[in-house]
DNA sequence: GCACTCTCTTGAAACCTTTCATCCAAAACT
DNA sequence: AGTTTTGGATGAAAGGTTTCAAGAGAGTGC
């Protein structure tokens, strides 16, 4: 992104606007159909209880004042609000998109809505969002989190936000997880590399406070081990992110090693950096996979129309989305929940960017 | 999308759960405090008027039993709400997303949280949100409306919640709106195929309720009648979404066209449809550009790394989001705000897909 | 006709905060 | 010393909804 927005000069036309309006409460619509406060909310929230004949009559008022309830007072009053919040790492990144979509697909099941909010890989914004969330009294709060020893994020459960943890198995008490076993995957990865003969790999992710790029390096170096080899032999890139951009960076400094000393693989913590890694290793003259073999992860729906179709580790995202969004429904409405950790396997998808064209 | 989930067995351990909380409110601060009500509220709200002293008292005090604001509450009373939403058509799509970042980047400028919703280009889900929203008074509502003539959407302003139309502009009284023209960007596009020779030209894109599908084949059809060709020449084909999954069906329907009736290029209304089309047809063996040339819209970040890098129409997306919220801003700030139409001017980006390698 | 059901409707209390006019004590004047 | 000013703290009222015990009518059975 932010090649972006050459600061075009657009063109504006303006118009008067309308005076302030003025809200209908249920008081004035009770006014109006002649009835008391109390049979206006029972047709809000118990429409079998009141007759036909004096539904019909509020209904009426309330179209013809334009009443919209106050979901404040509603939820001031009866505690419970209808609205789960999915914070994400990255609103940029597929995964996280076909995530959420699970996510709304439960919760829509269930009759409640989703809040989609992004912590854009930022600690403070993560604080931030968290605490308007709890402030809020959210039903409760779904998070793939930066920091997941953050103790604003184990307190809130204690204090009566459920939270689940996605992608990310935590061993904590305070709430469920829903993860897929990434040290497994980066062993899957690197695995798939030293079959195909590959010696010298590169691991390219960052930066090391992300717990899925310490999972996936860590089941990278366990591959290695198990293969007999040293883990010397897996040459760590460190990103700042995990964006193209950051895969372009990364791509720069491989392609300039010289040919001798370059890795001749590169495994990626995600596939918008073996992306970036893969376009501009491939503008630089490198070709994949004979000059450097790419393995992303995620398998994003990109993944596969890349320059070059790239192999990745498929994770389960819709169905994260949805488990995750079932055990956090699970614990706000089950008295005798039990916390759960939930764990995917994930699975390799072997594409052109590693083994060739067959 | 949806090729996902296998249905992956995961393993589940399970954990008994901690006991019920019991929530601390202002009373039981003032109460711990030695202070009054008034005195808690002013230290929450203007911190300035309350002596350090008793101010350090109170925050201990908060911070010991744990105390959370209720924002219903203070929303109630108050009356306002820190809080803006933005209703995408689809998260899926990194154009949204991107305009999502510009959104959220003013909206943080001003100290105000977004809350991002899917409409998922269905109707109902739309509306659903819309409701929720209007109901939570939230302090505005930005939005890329399925059906821009939606009656909810020309009510909402009227009872108090403002509304910016994104990426559609829209000639009603009761709104502003921040658009790109995007029947120019359809004649930019069919313009540069006609210039490299093409006659017979595709529409992907659809359904044809959304504005951007109509406009930007209208822009199509009239790049073609200013070239003085009949507008017959653009073959459409409607597809049920704009997505990668529906691109790739289109490119199924053309590949199997005998080639002396096939369309020589494709215009696709995004970019998802665009790589979806490219994908298919070259996996049934059609070249591109040389049997296909392929125009794509939006230029999102994966259109430079396609198989085939992809000619697009690229639209300042998170100024198109800044530029949306600063417009809401002023409008739920400013008492004599004017409603305003801002256009932007989309620009071509020539790549693979359509000039072959030079 | 009387007692009893049953179906709807009622109105006051409660939810938790913010607001604002008032009050207090100490400091600053005259 | 007496009066005004000032910096802080106070507490009752208000905001719009839901809840619930209780009431009102109409219908039923004897």
């Amino acid at each position: 992104m932010s090649v972006d927005d050459a600061e075009a000069l657009p063109e504006r036309t303006r118009r008067r606007r309308a005076p302030k309006p003025h809200a209908a409460g249920v008081k004035a619509v009770a006014a109006a159909a002649g009835v008391s406060l109390g049979t206006v909310s029972n047709v809000l929230n118990r429409p079998e209880v009141v007759s036909p004949l004096t539904r019909a009559k509020v209904e009426a008022a309330m179209a013809s004042l334009g009443f919209v309830r106050n979901e404040s007072a509603r939820q001031l009053r009866a505690g419970s609000s209808r609205i789960l919040a999915y914070v994400m790492l990255d609103a940029g990144n597929p995964f996280f998109t076909d995530v959420a979509k699970g996510v709304e697909e439960a919760a829509q099941a269930a009759g409640l809505s989703v809040f989609l909010c992004t912590s854009s890989e930022d600690a403070d914004r993560e604080a931030a969002y968290l605490d308007l969330l709890e402030q809020q009294r959210v039903q409760g709060i779904l998070i793939t989190p930066i920091d997941q020893n953050s103790s604003r994020l184990r307190k809130l459960p204690s204090r009566g936000t459920p939270v689940v943890v996605v992608d990310r198995a935590l061993d904590d008490a305070s709430h469920c997880s829903v993860a897929v076993n990434d040290v497994l995957g980066g062993e899957l990865a690197i695995s798939h590399l030293l079959e195909l003969g590959h010696e010298r790999i590169a691991y390219v992710g960052g930066p090391n406070t992300i717990g899925q790029v310490i999972d996936r390096r860590d089941g990278a170096r366990r591959a290695l081990r198990t293969a007999g080899k040293p883990t010397t032999n897996l040459i760590e890139l460190t990103t700042g992110a995990l964006t193209v951009a950051e895969g372009r960076g990364a791509g720069q400094r491989l392609a300039g090693l010289p040919a001798d000393r370059r890795p001749t693989a590169a495994f990626c913590a995600n596939d918008l950096l073996a992306l970036g890694l893969l376009q501009q290793c491939v503008s630089l003259g490198l070709r994949v996979p004979e000059d450097l073999a790419i393995v992303g992860y995620d398998d994003i729906e990109f993944a596969e129309a890349a320059a070059v179709p790239l192999t990745s580790v498929r994770q389960p995202r819709q169905l994260l989305g949805r488990t995750a969004a079932e055990l956090l429904l699970d614990e706000s409405s089950n008295p005798d929940h039990e916390h759960q950790r939930v764990t995917f396997t994930p699975e390799l998808v072997v594409r052109t960017s590693t083994r060739g064209t067959l």
